[in-house]
RNA sequence: GUCCGGGUGGCGGAAUAGGUAGACGCGCUAGCUUGAGGUGCUAGUGCCCUUUAUCGGGCGUGGGGGUUCAAGUCCCCCCUCGGACACCA
């Protein structure tokens, strides 16, 4: 072979190559859904992305993952549901184009032409025509119609109350929406704000959201389930009645507290409401109210991100008033404090030092008495034990009636909660962490509520033929937040006729949380032109539930969480015959660089469409793809995309010296190859049912080097086996370098595409082993290697092993004791 | 503090019905190719000892203990890194 030659043998041109086959592709088209029954559907999903900027690296590796998935169920015969779409409504756009001074949608649908060139570019195997735009009238209309159903059955309401307030975006956050005391989206401080709101009642949900992750068990990432599991935050225990005695001038009431430790009861030498709530407001006799509210002032100067400091000194106020503990008549102190919530459970505790740290440290802090009631270990005080918090016989808890006197925990815990509900002052009740979905946003980009405010007839839905409630234009008119919906100063937009009267009567001006939008985007997919409804019962029952959906761990509480809930929701309403909308979930990783996020503030960010123009779409994609377990971060920095566009060329080479035609029969060509290429199949399919798609490339990069040694120096090129295995490659490369092995597949004389070639059936009888390799330990250590047949009895192994010249070299002067057998693989022989 | 994950060569990572630790790749070393560099190709590469080269030996999966003929894998204790939640009564 000449130099040239061989120059020209080397590498093939990565740009040309792409450009070549996307057009190739555009023209066939090949992923769409057929939908027609003719093969077994499977439905694979993707986070849809948002449309801000270009695609980036972590787009990059969700949509390699992903579609390795996609593609494999190609090849496999499924017909294949792999839509996308854009979550297009939303602040960040809207805030991009306020500061570029353009209209938010000039600024959204720019991106997502930007973003879907990408994807095209990228060679996702999405089906391009289902794609769907949330901020399309079309799709929000029916996310409007979900909202009035919701709202038909209680499960959207208004209410006011304080609720999360971000400054920098002028517009209220769900629970969700906060993190660490700040807003999730532009990480201002978060503080609180008394608005009348819309809700979604997720929290009739929480019992079933809870219960129906048991079928989740084994397909979700535990640590989504364990996150999930802590929002919603159920805990067990009693609501215990105090009455708290009258004052001067106010009379006596009974306040509820919440507690889960209700065998506590007897120890309980004070009570603690919540300085914000309103009971403490209510409870505060007159003398002292001059000190509750500077001090409640204070409070709410204090943004969460100070409540968030640890080891904070313990505050509050006495409220003058006294309450009845109703298991010993014991006149126990009013206080109000900040370290009890206003929003969890009734906002009012009952404070026992002895058995809970916090009250320790506020009983220590303003010389409040102590009593244990559960007896603690005989170290415990010696070793400064303050609350004691563990089991231990009960102490000090008896009254005429009742005593808890020496039982556990458990048992205490469950005879004071009978005992309570017997005389009508408490009983067993359990508690949620999760609260009510806040969804309303002061904002313009986002789904207007399709509720008309009438001064006569109050909030009256928009009727469904008159959907959808279109955002007016606005185009030009001063969108910066200003606290109020811009959509409220939109005079001609907002003063319409009342729906049921006919009086004069103002559209609601709030726009929907995007969450709303990309709650139920998954069931649009199943039929995106459907105009009768949201989605199309029938096309929803063959493809949903999702068999798989990618995504990243940052959405493990928002979306997935609002999503179980509109598919539970839309269950009862009859709508959908399942309770679950993602039957597995897999988490990729992030990909980092130098240990780091790549962020803008370091400097350390690495441009997708750079790496892609240097070594191609492929070799990024399989660079993402071997880099490790797609759970596991990938830290830029370590990988090799130039390793990888070399493999690459290697496994291309494969397909111009295969010597023999397209079609030829198999049966003839070397054994040891063919066993090797049905082995490889073989091992493929169950890692990729394992989602271990980095070992996929070990093997397939083991199976490019057999198949070179056997053209080199075995087999030869004309042998059928060669060409076998240069098919495989190409097809199992397909999954993740569609360029390249498209580039194959028509270098090995087929017509494209590669895609949906058909994953070629694996032969049993190749996978048959003639020899193994059984291995001799003496005392647990390797001695000998043996080849032997794959059925040899115990019996022949040990005598082969044990007249082996290394066994009996290893052997001598020893006693054999035992000897171990596990035909076909291991002889260990036990000696002294 | 609570919960969930992890700790395997210089690096990314393979390997669990307990049975050859380090697959595959990166990097590195030597050689060939080349005017040079890169690419490409061949060989080697866990650590230590022994040997001219063989042959061979010892140690090795964060640390310590245990179960077992046999432990990266199972059990107990500890160290450590990462993530999530965090005054949730």
């Amino acid at each position: 072979m000449s130099e040239q030659h061989r120059e020209e043998q080397a590498a093939y041109d990565v740009e040309a190559t792409q450009e070549k086959w996307r057009k190739v592709w555009d023209d066939l088209n090949p992923f769409e859904a057929a939908d027609d029954g003719s093969r077994e559907r499977r439905y694979a999903l993707t986070m849809f992305p948002y449309p801000s900027g270009d695609l980036h690296m972590g787009h990059a590796e969700v949509m390699a993952l992903h579609d390795v998935i996609a593609r494999y169920w190609w090849q496999r015969g499924y017909d294949v549901l792999n839509p996308i779409g854009w979550d297009s409504f939303g602040l960040p756009a809207e805030n991009a184009a306020i500061k570029r001074d353009e209209h938010p949608a000039t600024y959204t649908y720019a991106n997502i032409e930007t973003q879907a060139e990408s994807f095209r570019r990228y060679a996702v195997s999405f089906d391009w025509s289902r794609r769907l735009h949330t901020s399309d009238p079309e799709y929000y209309r029916w996310t409007q119609w979900l909202f009035l159903r919701f709202r038909e059955r209680g499960l959207a309401y208004r209410k006011s109350s304080p609720v999360n307030w971000c400054p920098n975006d002028q517009t209220v956050l769900a629970n969700e929406q906060v993190v660490g005391g700040m807003c999730e989206r532009c990480g201002a401080e978060v503080t609180k704000r008394e608005l009348t709101q819309w809700y979604f009642k997720v929290t009739d949900y929480a019992q079933r959201l809870l219960d129906d992750m048991d079928a989740l068990q084994d397909t979700w990432p535990e640590r989504v389930l364990a996150m999930q599991r802590n929002w919603i935050g159920r805990s067990e225990g009693a609501h215990v009645d105090f009455t708290v005695e009258a004052s001067e001038s106010q009379p006596a009431r009974d306040v509820t507290v919440f507690t889960t430790r209700p065998d506590t009861l007897f120890g309980a030498t004070f009570f603690v409401v919540a300085a914000d709530a309103k009971l403490a407001d209510e409870l505060c006799t007159p003398a002292r109210r001059e000190l509750f509210e500077s001090y409640r002032e204070q409070v709410r100067r204090e943004s969460d991100i100070d409540r968030l400091a640890t080891d904070r000194e313990k505050t509050g106020v006495f409220l003058g008033r006294y309450a009845i503990n109703p298991v010993n008549g014991e006149r126990i102190p009013v206080w109000a404090a900040d370290y009890v919530l206003a929003d969890y459970g009734t906002g009012a505790i009952m404070a026992v030092p002895a058995q809970d740290q916090r009250d320790w440290d506020f009983a220590e802090k303003f010389d409040l008495p102590i009593r244990r009631t559960v007896e603690p270990p005989a170290d415990f005080e010696s070793s400064g034990g303050k609350a004691y918090v563990g089991d231990g016989p009960a102490i000090n808890s008896a009254n005429d009636d009742v005593s808890l006197d020496g039982m556990a925990v458990d048992e205490a815990k469950r005879t004071i909660t009978e005992y309570l509900e017997g005389r009508g002052t408490g009983k067993g009740a359990v508690n949620f962490r999760l609260r009510d979905w806040l969804l309303s946003r002061q904002r313009f980009w986002g789904c207007p509520i399709p509720i008309v405010h009438c001064e006569k007839c109050g909030e009256v839905p928009v009727p469904d033929d008159q959907l959808p409630v279109e955002l007016p234009d606005l185009r030009g008119a001063d969108l910066k937040p200003k606290g109020t919906s811009p959509l409220a100063a939109a005079e001609d937009w907002v003063n319409v006729d009342c729906p049921s009267c006919g009086g004069p009567a103002k559209r609601d001006s709030d726009t929907m949380d995007t969450f709303v939008d990309s709650s139920w985007y998954f069931l649009r997919y199943c039929s995106p032109q459907y105009t009768d409804g949201p989605f199309d019962p029938e096309a929803v029952r063959r493809w949903m539930p999702a068999e798989q959906y990618v995504g990243g761990v940052e959405h493990a509480i928002l979306h997935l969480l609002y999503s179980r809930f509109f598919v539970k929701v839309l269950h009862d309403m009859g709508m959908v015959d399942f309770i679950e909308p993602f039957t597995a979930l897999l988490n990729q990783g992030q990909v980092i660089n130098q240990g780091k996020a790549m962020s803008k503030s370091l400097g350390n960010g690495v441009n997708l469409g750079e790496m892609i123009d240097q070594f191609g779409v492929d070799a990024v994609r399989l660079t993402l793809v071997f880099a490790g377990p797609p759970e596991d971060d990938i830290d830029w920095a370590d990988m090799s995309p130039a390793g990888s566009l070399k493999f690459l060329q290697r496994a291309w080479r494969l397909s111009g010296d295969v010597a023999s035609e397209p079609g030829v029969a198999y049966d003839g060509g070397d054994t040891a190859l063919r066993k090797a290429t049905h082995r490889t199949l073989r091992e493929v399919e169950q890692l990729i049912d394992s989602h271990r798609f980095n070992v996929v490339v070990a093997r397939l990069m083991e199976l490019v080097n057999v198949t070179r040694k056997a053209i080199d120096s075995g087999c030869g090129p004309e042998d059928p086996a060669v060409r076998e295995a240069a098919e495989a490659v190409a097809i199992i490369l397909s999954l993740v370098a569609p360029y390249t092995a498209e580039e194959m597949w028509s270098r090995l004389g087929h017509e494209p595409t590669v895609a949906k070639a058909g994953w070629p059936v694996v032969d049993e009888a190749l996978l048959v082993q003639d020899s193994i390799t059984a291995i001799v330990q003496i005392q647990g250590k390797l001695r000998a290697k043996l080849e032997v047949s794959p059925d040899i009895s115990e019996a022949d192994l040990e005598a082969t092993a044990m007249a082996d010249e290394h066994v009996q070299r290893a052997l001598e002067g020893k006693t054999v004791r035992k000897v171990i057998v596990r035909a076909p693989k291991l002889v260990n022989i036990v000696a002294g």
